[in-house]
RNA sequence: AGGUCUGUGGUGAAAUGGUAUCACAGCAGUCUCCAAAACUGCUUUUCCAGGUUCGACUCCUGGCGGACCUG
């Protein structure tokens, strides 16, 4: 059976879709977006999306930005995307900058918890404060809780999810592993960081040229500023211009800055939590040493 | 040229004469249903030279720089 999964990762504006391309036309392969704003129906020009004239694209415009998306809902289409893909023998291309969302399907001691968010829970724990949270928490798992780390202890949502999961799990069949057995190889595309800011400057200015704030006046037609697609930072780095809090400027410098932090907590994902193999755009040879690994790997039995 | 105001990390600001603080940027990290999110740690500062004082970002004198007004 087909098995073979060829994943591109990397922060943003390092060129990952262009190589998909590439690859995906010498090796009869489509491409499956891991990018977790690409989702997003309408949301074009400040998710960066770049639709490839002839090579097909999935999992992006899935939802309405005022429908809720999360990880599992992701995991659930992609491993189906995958797997659709490859039935048909062709070579499914991972391609994104969300590590989280991608590790979701690639990382095969991937767990799933069988609780789904609580409506009932959520709203409460809105009012709680964090410390409040961390005494429900020490309360009701006393062991756990001495592990957390500074981040974790510290950070209002996971404790709201680790307290959920404690309350609302089935006993016996909790966990739900991702036994995928996919073949795949993990490229993961990496640029020193003031080259990506460059980059990523001057694509913020290209964007507002091709008409971003026309895209972002049709979303608000539609949407509204708390809905879960507009909760991007591109689009809410925009709020207080439309608001007219702030002037158009200070507006997009802020989302420059935004997208600086996207590109490095992105390639701290890839590079502390994943096994890829990184090739550094700014080589002259990084495209050619690409294609030798894949190939090598694609031939292989 | 004269007058007025003003000089604090890379940027913007705070500090009754008493441990120089905050935000942003930058760097490093955490991560299993918000992840372009949320959270953690770190780096970098009082224009220069004097004076007053136990003690000066703060008060005084001079220099240098900037802003505005008048000519």
């Amino acid at each position: 059976m087909f098995n073979k999964l060829l994943v591109i990762s990397g922060p943003t504006a390092t060129g990952k879709t262009d190589l998909a391309v590439e690859l995906a036309k010498k090796y009869n392969g489509e491409l499956v977006s891991g990018d977790s704003c690409q989702i997003y129906k309408g949301m074009d020009i400040g998710t960066g999306k770049d639709q490839p004239e002839e090579t097909p694209i999935h999992l992006i415009d899935i939802v309405t930005p005022d429908q809720k998306f999360s990880v599992a809902d992701f995991q659930k289409i992609g491993l189906e995307t995958i797997k659709e893909i490859q039935s048909r023998n062709k070579l499914p291309i991972l391609v994104g900058c969300s590590g989280f969302y991608i590790d979701s399907l690639i990382n095969p001691n991937y767990t799933t918890f069988s609780v789904k968010p609580h409506k009932i829970w959520r709203f409460i724990s809105r009012l709680c404060s964090v410390k409040t949270l961390q005494k429900i928490y020490q309360f009701l798992d006393p062991e756990n809780f001495s592990k957390l780390n500074h981040s974790e202890i510290n950070n209002h949502y996971r404790l709201t999810r680790k307290i959920e999961i404690k309350l609302f799990s089935p006993k016996n069949k909790n966990l739900t592993l991702n036994n995928n057995d996919f073949d795949l190889i993990h490229v993961s595309l990496t640029a020193p960081m003031d080259f990506l800011y460059h980059r990523i400057d001057a694509r913020v200015q290209k964007r507002i040229d091709i008409g971003f704030l026309d895209e972002v006046k049709k979303l608000l037609k539609k949407y509204k500023w708390t809905d879960p697609g507009m909760q991007i930072g591109a689009y809410q780095c925009l709020r207080p211009y439309f608001e007219n809090k702030k002037d158009l400027d200070s507006c997009l410098r802020n989302w420059c800055y935004a997208e600086h932090s996207d590109a490095r907590r992105q390639s701290c994902w890839f590079k502390t939590k994943s096994n890829a193999t990184f090739f550094d755009i700014t080589k002259t040879d990084f495209k050619k040493q690409i294609f030798t690994l894949v190939s090598r790997w694609y031939t292989k039995l």
